[in-house]
DNA sequence: ATTCCCGACGTTTTT
DNA sequence: CGTCGGGAAT
């Protein structure tokens, strides 16, 4: 009667049809979870049970969302406006952009996005005199970050800190509040942790969407963080209709704040859940899946489920031993070549741990004129040349806005340099505005005399098109912009080589401005801008072109391949130095491989080699996942050229023992290199480059992660990591 | 004020 | 290796 529940299993009926109170849905890798969010959605709607306001669905990325909102409507047969199927952090910025004003915020607040906010949090450092060196500001927005994500304020952290660098790092989060308050800015943690407030104590408010959704659908419920399970406790009204669908084997945000308890207490959350597991693979063949599950099966942290798959047996996986970096992406774009016989290129995609390692496969393809394309990255709206031209709308939009303002005061250069902005500065802190609110004053301030003849120009810019903006559409207002700026020609004159690419950087945002001005109709500046600070490159990415896509492992969850490789299997890299000594942050890096792994359909291709180029030199050992895959389904290809080492030593590799100057690496998988940085111990002398001599004190951590605390003579003891220091033992 | 050069420093993953 | 910031030179 009701084809929505055609061609299910037993399983996914049962969760696509269990509507009312808590429902856990665990979806293992491959099992047709979207499949059955969708057609839960779409059976809610079909049934009556709920108008589509009444359903809030959450997902971590605007494409599932994009894609779910879709699916849904295409099962019915139609589009289904006012369905809210979004992300945690965009429904927090619709919530907020309506209740702003009950925070004491203005709705047209802006939204940090990180560049903006490391850079707020700098100026905090730098205001309160604090040594730069010790409190670098990403760190430090780091901590009040993880703060936020704990719902831990900067006044209770503040009253908690204890000792000078706790303290200090309270400091900056109580200034940074106060700062990003005058922007009238939240950041990207904001939006939730705000959303939380609200929902918790304002009644009215809380109220209001409590009785509003019926029904609460979450995706991806592995990598929630404490602020995002708050926000679901907080929304979910009396009857208790939450869904949640998650893998904890695919949890892989924990450094994020993903708190996988989340999804293995749920039950104890919500008492009377139901749990439904979906353990029926329908992607890899028998091969893939079984490496994968033999390789997650060693972590201890799970619930525990079994994956059968229904396919066939497959190939095994192939395994390529290489020398180095290079001759890993060749030999793999030599497999990706001759794939393309009977795969098209869309269907395969290289998997890394980071991003750095996508230059020599790009490389590889491009000599051999395979198209590509690469996922993630320098996302579009962080190259310099958008954020500058951003910062131009955003000041527009919000002329509270100081570090939008500070970007572009001087840019193009009107000869305002460090000193003018900082007199404009101290005016704004000394009457309590914003640095534009100044200049756009500036004749009434004698201290701006000097400087008012290039001031005049700026404000009459951003105030000419403050009184534009809602007459045109976003893509014209932005043209008209670069021309008053003259963009164009500053981006050419500036720098030859990149020149170029920047103009199209520019073009290409302006062709985006109009691509949302068409499917958004008239909307207002300050919905554009909240959609691209929203948006990540990975929303945009398709796998429809005839490309090969490269990207991390991280940015491949949620897609599949009929092909896939993974590369960089070596420990160090993958998994990371620093995820070695820390058995969670260990079983992180599998749950990595695990997703990784589970994205191939038909062919799954591992690779590792014996040096890789880090900082200099540095020679690795495969990567101890491989030894958790049973033999019997890999099919090894050394591909190493023997004897394998003909470069001669950095500086800093000098410290290795002597053990990797061998010359020749024996034949197969077994080879080791001395991790103790011979001599680095406390007592000896050393000599620094910049520092001098100095003896060691304390040492911490071993191998890449050694510390050493080290007294220089008339500087004090300093903290250094081995291999970045070129430390020389002299005694 | 701007430009250019050098050294320090860091690197995971991203909504 | 690359980026970024500081400092000196123009």
């Amino acid at each position: 009667m009701n084809r929505l529940l055609d061609d299910l299993n037993e399983a996914q009926r049962a969760a696509v049809t269990t509507t009312e109170g808590p429902l856990l849905i665990i979806a293992g890798a491959g099992s047709g979870k979207t499949r059955v969010l969708t057609r839960r959605l779409a059976h809610i709607l079909y049934e009556r049970l709920a108008e589509p306001y009444q359903i809030l669905a959450v997902t971590f990325t605007n494409k599932a969302a994009g894609e779910m909102q879709q699916r849904v409507a295409s099962l019915l047969g139609g589009c289904i406006e006012k369905l809210s199927v979004s992300t945690f952090h965009s429904f927090c910025a619709r919530l907020l952009r309506r209740e702003a004003g009950e925070l004491g915020y203005d709705t047209s607040f802006t939204i940090f996005d990180d560049i903006d906010s490391v850079s707020l949090v700098k100026s905090c450092i730098t205001e309160l005199g604090v040594n730069v060196n010790q409190f670098a500001p990403k760190a430090q927005r780091r901590k009040i970050s993880n703060a936020k994500n704990q719902m831990t304020s900067a006044d209770v952290f503040a009253s908690s800190a204890s000792g000078y660098f706790e303290e200090t790092t309270a400091r900056i989060y109580l200034l940074y509040e106060k700062r990003l308050r005058e922007c009238n800015g939240m950041d990207f943690d904001d939006l939730l942790y705000n959303t939380v407030l609200l929902l918790k104590d304002n009644k009215a408010v809380g109220e209001r969407y409590r009785n509003r959704f019926r029904y609460v659908m979450v995706d991806e419920y592995q990598d929630t963080n404490h602020v995002q399970y708050l926000m679901l406790k907080h929304i979910i009204g009396a009857h208790h209709n939450v869904c949640v669908v998650g893998d904890e084997d695919q949890s892989i945000y924990g450094w994020r704040g993903a708190d996988i308890r989340n999804i293995l207490d749920f039950e104890k959350d919500y008492p009377g859940a139901k749990v439904i597991k979906l353990e029926q693979n329908y992607r890899s063949t028998q091969t893939i899946l079984g490496a994968a599950s033999a390789v997650i099966a060693h972590n201890e942290a799970r619930k525990g489920k079994t994956l059968h798959s229904s396919g066939q047996v497959g190939d095994p996986v192939k395994l390529l031993y290489v020398d180095n970096a290079e001759t890993e992406a060749a030999k793999i774009v030599d497999y990706i070549d001759q794939g393309r016989l009977d795969t098209p290129l869309n269907e395969m995609a290289v998997l890394y741990r980071t991003n750095a390692q996508s230059r020599a496969f790009e490389e590889q393809l491009r000599r051999r004129n395979l198209p590509y394309q690469i996922v993630g990255g320098i996302a579009f709206y962080q190259r310099k040349e958008i954020k500058d031209l951003l910062a131009y709308l955003k000041l527009i939009a919000n002329p509270l806005d100081d570090v939008s303002f500070q970007r572009i005061i001087n840019y193009p250069k009107r000869s305002l340099g460090a000193k003018s902005v900082g007199v404009i500065m101290e005016l704004a802190r000394r009457e309590s505005r914003s640095c534009y609110q100044i200049i756009a004053n500036a004749d009434s301030y004698p201290e701006l005399a000097a400087i008012l003849r290039r001031l005049m120009p700026f404000v009459d810019l951003v105030e000419r098109f403050r009184k534009k903006h809602q007459e045109m559409p976003i893509d014209l207002f932005a043209q008209e912009l670069v021309d008053e700026l003259k963009l164009i020609s500053i981006l050419l004159d500036e720098d030859k080589t990149v020149g170029r690419t920047r103009v199209e950087n520019i073009e290409a945002f302006i062709e985006g401005a109009a691509t949302f001005a068409r499917t958004n109709g008239p909307t207002t500046l300050v919905d554009y801008l909240e959609s691209i600070s929203l948006y990540t490159d990975l929303d945009a990415y398709q796998a429809t072109e005839d490309k090969v896509t490269l990207l991390t492992l991280h940015a491949a969850k949620g897609l599949e391949y009929d092909s896939v490789f993974i590369v960089g299997l070596e420990d160090g890299l993958f998994p990371l130095q620093r995820a070695m000594d820390d058995p969670m942050e260990l079983e992180e890096e599998r749950r990595l491989f695990y997703v990784g792994a589970t994205r191939a359909r038909k062919r799954l291709y591992l690779s590792t080699a014996s040096s890789r180029f880090r900082f200099g030199e540095v020679m690795s050992i495969p990567s101890r996942f491989i030894k958790e895959i049973p033999e019997e389904l890999i099919d090894a290809v050394n591909l190493k050229t023997l004897p394998t080492r003909t470069h001669r030593p950095t500086p800093a590799r000098s410290l290795f023992g002597d053990s990797t100057t061998d010359a020749a690496v024996p034949e197969g998988v077994h080879y080791e290199w001395d991790n103790d940085h011979a001599g680095l111990r406390p007592g000896r002398i050393v000599q620094h480059p910049t520092f001098g001599r100095g003896k060691i004190v304390g040492a911490d951590g071993f191998g890449e992660s050694l510390r050493l605390e080290i007294m220089f003579t008339g500087i004090g003891i300093k903290k250094i990591m081995a291999k970045y220091a070129r430390l020389k033992v002299v005694g």
